[in-house]
RNA sequence: GGACGCGUAGCUCAGCGGUAGAGCACUACGUUGACAUCGUAGGGGUCACUGGUUCAAUCCCAGUCGCGUCCA
């Protein structure tokens, strides 16, 4: 016997076991011979991470579409696998390091700090899978991958090399967005633009040689307003610590004011150097001065223009932004960090009366978004993969329609993006990550003789020994003097040590040294849809499961991610990697804002799913607050929302809420108490199913829903197929919230409300072979819901499954193995509009009741008058199900409704409810006076329309027969309703 | 400044050329032998505004106002 209420901490991790034990996520468990396979790569999360709503909508929806599939009979991957986060998990490691008051990463080295991080990944890296576990997740566990595993690994080195090979990955000094605060370049995507308050400051450059000039300004008009001799242009800057680094002046061509001392020099103050005033089209005449300095090592339109007119660009700072000990510096400012160097160089031209004025103002400012510090861009060696080359089969096979984004409108974010594409600067000043495969030696000169004067040869190689294999070869051929004895020094510092220190020679051997820095995450998470099949090995995997069937991800990495992946898989697989994108939106909270720690909104899945009490609440979101001062706002906002903390609501709860509530194109507001309302679904299945074993329903093998013969088994049958058909045209489509919506009015509102409360009658009356085909339909159609509702509610259909099934003697399978209810045939037209019929009018007399404030213990009579004979042999067959749902007394029939009852106005036919003394014939009269106003209000609309030529004329058929139609029904009601009323006048 | 999206019931949202929908909340009644995590009935909307297209506009188009996100 089935309890009352579902239990899901008592039943999911059992659940979850059983099907881990029988391999039923294992890639191709249950297909069907000769199935077509499925594969979706799940989008790895960070290895240290932990599940977030993000991640719980995601694989919630990966999920649905995964069992969806397998029920499908077809050959199922869900290739699991985690991200190494290079910036994020390194961070993570060194605040660990801080904390714990240990040495930091630099003291440590590279080799100890790296050891560290993998043991804190054999740490912390399950938690997350187990998460996502508890979600009822049913990835391929086995096939669990790791960006930096070995295989993985392994790809990342073909991909480097043979791109590097190809001419598409290449080292090159450009100007990157640099972190100083992790010391290392960043791509674009990885700075966040916000608005500041700034300052604008104006300042002197004056002329070389005291030299002056007319400055003339004029208005719109061509009137002059300023006319003035000066020694002096006048520039204005965001960045005054940057002007030590300027290479020229730059003014608009047709910017007249500076035209005459275009070509002269003026000199750079507190630099003590004389620069160019050149021409270019970056400034903007009416933009401060108008006149820009350029700065082409620390500003990217700068860096443009400099590259343009080939004007020097000094580096001013090191790695953590401090101004550089060179020569360009003045050594005053040397050794200071940028901010502070900033306020010196601003007093220092003030104190040379060179300050013109300050002015506030909002400016843009990059910043890191992992650090948080602002970003500066900066001139260094770096390696760049050529993107905007690699882009071009990734576009063309969106533009092709080989892969399509749903909803289709991200296809121009994405197209937005990957057409005007910069260079993908890849290598990072890390140490957590796939450390580039690039060696570097002595080059050789102009007569093949070896040049130790820098390590400027570079060879790429995947393995240490072809690399020095390379070197050798490389030196053979171009240099016969003595046979070259090449080996590979610790570091760079050793090489160079060996190299510039005299010692390398026949004698010592050539050192090359590897490259330092590692590859940015994103570059293997590119690979991620053939390197977790097995590539570079050809696999049976990767034969059978790429390209993959879709990717389901959230918009915000479709730059990172998406595109970086269409572009690698174009590329090395000749394919794009799925067919389908499709893209979901952010989880919010119930405010619509973005769940942030900083903003202590944050939901933990896992917290609705088992619960959580108020305290441990606004602990776990004050522990994640970076601004301890924020402890109290949390607290308070978290007691108002939550003044019981959570309720535990079970996995299948949260995710049959997140199906419903993502419709496609809008973001996900979550609110528990729709997650509660969900439950409450549960519970309400489980109930039909509890009534179900009570009345002996149990599946009947042989049983056939086509040859049922009562009309409401033969309804309920058809309501079941319109239904299986509507859920997988739903998910097939995308459309989880259509899925999600159809099955739920399916199971609360047609089968528990209607069909099971119709069938109650049946099951305890006396028609023996009308109870036990009853008794099969209930069983059968509960069997199809728990097997359509299993892909949004895994566990408990699992459980109703199996407990169901020890009633019949026990299942075939699984139910997550189990066939997708593929239904045809069952539809009856005559059943549908009899039980139609049977509905309104039991709907109709409800109403009528309550509008009466006729208690449910009181019985009453019914008396029909109007029908035909076919309408009494329905209403006597149904005589019971109506009287016991209607809560009648009797049933009867007469020609006319006897005076003083209530009556309603049906199609066909009008009821009576004789109730002597209940009756308020005042309030009668008036309900009936309403309705037909209401209903002539109706006819004349329909007059006026059915008038109209034009509407008759160009209105399709259809919809002028139906406008016909239902002018004639609202004529007849009319009629009905003016009798009704005319009986309840004459007893008055 | 550009791109995208959103303003529909008190709240959260579906719908989308042809009679306005759901969940939650609300009101009334109710221990009817599955379920009070429930049942029955009900109230509640000039579908942001202004024009246009159309026989017909919440839906299409243009503009206005308000809000959000991304990119400069």
């Amino acid at each position: 016997m089935l309890e009352k209420h579902y239990k899901p901490s008592a039943v999911e991790g059992e659940i979850y076991r059983q099907w881990e034990e029988a391999g039923a996520f294992k890639a191709g468990a249950g297909k069907t011979e000769g199935a077509d396979s499925f594969c979706v790569v799940i989008p790895p999360p960070n290895v240290t991470g932990s599940l977030h709503m993000g991640h719980a909508l995601n694989n919630t929806l990966q999920d649905i579409l995964v069992r969806f599939a397998r029920m499908q009979g077809k050959d199922v991957l869900w290739q699991p696998g985690t991200d190494h986060a290079g910036i994020a998990t390194q961070m993570v490691v060194e605040r660990q390091l801080m904390e714990r008051q240990e040495p930091g990463r630099r003291e440590m080295g590279r080799e100890a700090f790296v050891e560290r991080v993998w043991k804190w990944k054999e740490e912390s890296g399950g938690t997350i899978i187990g998460q996502l576990k508890r979600l009822g997740a049913s990835c391929d566990w086995s096939r669990e991958r790791f960006t930096m595993d070995e295989g993985l690994s392994d790809a990342v080195l073909r991909v480097f090399v043979q791109l590097h090979k190809e001419g598409l990955i290449y080292r090159d000094k450009r100007l990157v967005n640099w972190d100083p605060h992790f010391e290392t370049a960043i791509s674009d995507l990885e700075v966040e633009n916000k608005e500041v308050d700034g300052h604008f400051w104006h300042f002197k450059y004056p002329l070389e040689n005291g030299e002056t000039y007319e400055y003339v300004e004029k208005d719109e008009d061509g009137n002059v307003v300023v006319r003035e001799t000066r020694d002096y242009i006048s520039i204005a800057t965001t960045r005054p610590e940057t002007m030590l680094g300027d290479g020229a002046v730059a003014v608009h061509p047709s910017d007249e004011r500076y035209a005459p001392i275009v070509g002269k020099r003026v000199l750079l103050p507190l630099a003590d150097r004389y620069i160019p005033v050149i021409t270019d089209d970056y400034p903007d005449p009416d933009f401060g001065s108008g006149a820009v300095k350029i700065t082409g090592a620390h500003d990217f339109n700068d860096y443009q223009v400099a590259k343009r007119h080939d004007i020097p660009m000094y580096i001013l700072m090191d790695t953590k932004a401090q101004m550089l000990d060179a020569e360009h510096v003045p050594e005053k400012y040397r050794g200071m960090d940028r901010f502070e160097a900033r306020k010196a160089i601003v007093a220092d031209l003030e104190e040379r009366g060179l300050m013109i004025q300050v002015e506030d103002k909002k400016i843009m400012q990059p910043f890191g978004d992992r650090s948080g510090v602002v970003i500066e861009p900066y001139l260094t060696d770096q390696w760049f993969a050529d993107a905007k080359t690699l882009a071009k089969p990734a576009l063309e096979a969106v533009y092709k329609g080989d892969t399509k984004f749903i909803p289709k409108n991200w296809e121009k974010t994405y197209f937005q993006w990957l057409e005007n594409i910069e260079p993908w600067c890849i290598s990072r000043q890390l140490w957590w990550g796939h450390r580039i495969p690039a060696w570097y030696g002595p080059d050789l000169g102009k007569f093949g003789e070896y040049d130790f004067s820098s390590l400027s040869k570079v060879i790429c190689a995947e393995t240490q020994e072809d690399a020095v294999k390379q070197f050798e070869a490389y030196y053979l051929e171009n240099n016969d003097e003595f046979y070259p004895y090449v080996f590979v020094a610790e570091s760079k510092q050793a090489a160079e040590a060996h190299t510039f220190g005299g010692v390398a020679d026949h004698s010592g051997g050539i050192a090359i040294y590897r490259d330092e820095d590692v590859l940015d995450t994103w570059f293997s998470s590119a690979l991620w849809p053939f390197s977790t099949l097995g590539w570079p090995e050809e696999t049976p995997e990767l034969k059978r499961y790429y390209p993959t069937s879709v990717l389901v991800t959230g918009f915000d990495i479709i730059f990172f991610w998406v595109a970086r992946m269409m572009m690698m898989g174009t590329h090395f697989m000749k394919d794009a990697p799925f067919p389908d994108v499709y893209i979901h939106a952010l989880v919010r909270d119930e405010k619509g804002q973005k769940m942030s720690k900083s903003k202590g909104n944050v939901m933990d899945p896992l917290d609705l799913i088992d619960g959580i009490d108020l305290d441990g609440l606004i602990e776990k979101r004050v522990a994640a607050l970076s601004k301890k001062d924020e402890r109290k706002r949390i607290e308070r906002d978290t007691k108002k929302d939550y003044p019981k903390g959570i309720e535990g609501y079970g996995a299948d709860a949260l995710r049959f809420t997140l199906a419903i509530m993502a419709a496609q194109g809008r973001d996900v507001k979550l609110s528990v108490s729709r997650i509660e309302g969900y439950r409450n679904f549960a519970t309400k299945l489980w109930n039909a199913a509890r009534f179900a074993e009570m009345n002996e329903c149990v599946p009947q093998a042989d049983f056939k829903p086509e040859a049922a013969k009562a009309s409401v088994n033969r309804w309920i049958a058809g309501e079941t197929e319109r239904t299986a058909l509507a859920i997988a045209e739903a998910i097939e489509t995308y459309r989880f919230n259509d899925a999600a919506s159809a099955i739920y009015q399916f199971v609360w509102h047609t089968f528990c409300d209607w069909y099971l409360e119709l069938s109650k009658p049946i099951l305890m009356g006396a028609d023996e072979d009308a109870k036990i085909e009853t008794r099969a339909m209930v069983a059968w159609t509960l069997d199809r819901i728990v097997t359509m509702l299993h892909p949004f509610m895994p566990f408990i259909t699992e459980e109703l499954w199996q407990r169901i099934g020890d009633a019949a003697g026990g299942r075939k399978a699984m139910l997550i193995l189990s066939e997708w209810p593929n239904l045809s045939g069952l539809q009856d037209k005559a059943a549908d509009e009899e039980m139609a019929w049977i509905i309104e009018l039991i709907s109709e007399i409800r109403s009528i009741r309550s509008e009466m404030n006729i208690p449910p213990s009181v019985r009453i009579p019914l008396i029909i008058s109007g029908a035909d004979g076919s309408l009494k042999t329905r209403l006597s067959n149904h005589e019971e199900t109506v009287s016991r749902l209607a809560r009648l007394e009797t049933m009867g029939f007469e020609k006319t409704p006897p005076k003083g009852a209530v009556q309603i106005v049906m199609k066909d036919c009008v009821l009576a409810l004789p109730i002597a003394g209940i009756v308020d014939l005042d309030a009668e009269t008036s309900r009936l006076g309403k309705e037909i106003e209401k209903i002539q209000g109706e006819i004349g609309a329909l007059d006026r329309k059915l008038a109209d030529e034009k509407f008759i004329s160009r209105a399709p058929e259809h919809v002028v027969e139906e406008n016909r139609e239902r002018l004639v029904e609202a004529n007849a009601a009319e009629k009905r309703l003016n009798a009704a009323l005319k009986r309840i006048q004459t007893v008055i």
